[in-house]
DNA sequence: ACGATTTGACCGAG
DNA sequence: CTCGGTCAAATCGT
């Protein structure tokens, strides 16, 4: 699914430009395209909808039994989590929606503060592969649920300016969407390897910057960077799409530990997992540790807010599928 | 004790 | 003045 999404985007002329040219089942004209489209979005959504009660219904049933509700769980995760990207697809492809990249009716239009913003609509706000530390909750007008703020948990030791606003949408999704908006890009994990204190070893060579601020200890910085390394071999994060790339494998990985776990003869290795999620190779010895857990256990992926009444502008909707890189100046289609 | 979260106050933009 | 975003003291959880 997302393969198949991946290619046909990449043909269109991948990320951030906002160029792509999408087009759905070669529609001959915009009616019966339309048409077309709104037939495929409506059962897409009560497949959807299917899928959530079939979930609630065997995750009833397997109540308490372990592996079993573990892997009812994963799997029936994956299908909601499909017919999710399939809909935000569709939203992206739609004969009424702007194309990504077009610029919107600016509702607070020309922000002047330059800052790259992308907005996301997923089931899981929070199982993005980064620690984000919430520094605040706001009730907004005309909305049922109140936006929470976070900010990279790096703020102040490695100052990265990253930060993310989280809003449950209003209506009666199934599972409940939650639409993040994402404010610059993260820096913490860039060009860090050899800058980082030693997670390991006592006398790591740490530059100024990753020391502990505001009285935290050394140990425990260690220990909170320590817990975001994978396998010990941190990743020379360079380019944005790889990382991001590489973020989503590691939760998938990280989804298949947790629904293998007590099956001694497997293991999973991040490695055997390409950009697809397809397991290459299964063997022994034990897996990789895998940082970004989730606490939903469902790692439903984010997808296109193309239809969200909020002030950001559209993107294109590789980058919302993929975790792809911001904006990152005027050019960019992700700006408000 | 310490870090994370909550929540009312505050601030700047419109 | 209203509103969204941030701050920071109080509170909570481990």
């Amino acid at each position: 699914m997302q393969a198949q999404s991946r290619l046909a985007f990449a043909a269109s002329g991948g990320s951030g430009g906002g160029n792509s040219d999408i087009s759905f089942g070669g529609a001959a004209s915009p009616r019966a395209g339309g048409e077309e489209h709104e037939a495929v979005v409506r059962e897409l959504t009560r497949g959807h909808e299917l899928t959530a009660r079939l979930r609630a219904e065997a995750l009833r049933a397997l109540r308490g039994q372990g592996q079993a509700e573990a892997t009812a769980t994963f799997i029936l995760g994956e299908v909601s989590r499909a017919f999710t990207v399939c809909l935000s697809i569709m939203a992206s492809a739609s004969p009424s929606s702007p194309r990504p990249g077009t610029p919107l009716l600016p509702t607070r239009a020309a922000r002047e503060d330059n800052v790259p913003r992308k907005r996301l609509l997923t089931a899981s706000p929070y199982d993005d592969g980064y620690q984000w530390r919430k520094y605040g909750q706001k009730k907004i007008n005309n909305t049922n649920f109140p936006r929470s703020y976070y900010r990279c948990s790096y703020y102040r030791e490695r100052r990265c300016p990253a930060q993310k606003h989280v809003q449950q949408r209003d209506g009666s999704d199934v599972p409940a969407l939650h639409v993040v908006v994402y404010t610059h890009e993260h820096t913490c994990l860039q060009g860090a390897p050899a800058e980082l204190p030693d997670a390991t070893n006592s006398g790591g060579a740490a530059s100024p910057d990753f020391f502990p601020a505001g009285g935290e200890t050394q140990s425990s910085l260690r220990r909170r960077c320590a817990a975001q390394v994978v396998g010990g071999a941190r990743p020379q994060f360079v380019d944005h799409r790889a990382a991001m790339e590489e973020r989503e494998r590691q939760v998938l990985v990280s989804s298949l530990a947790r629904v293998l776990q007590g099956r001694q003869c497997y293991d999973v290795d991040p490695d055997d997992v390409d950009s697809r999620g397809a397991v290459s190779a299964v063997h022994a010895p034990a897996a990789t540790p895998v940082a970004a857990s989730s606490s939903s256990g469902l790692p439903a992926g984010p997808v296109d807010a193309a239809d969200e009444a909020l002030d950001v502008m559209d993107y294109d909707v590789t980058d919302a599928l993929f975790w792809g890189p911001f904006g990152t100046d005027s050019n960019s289609d992700t700006l408000f």
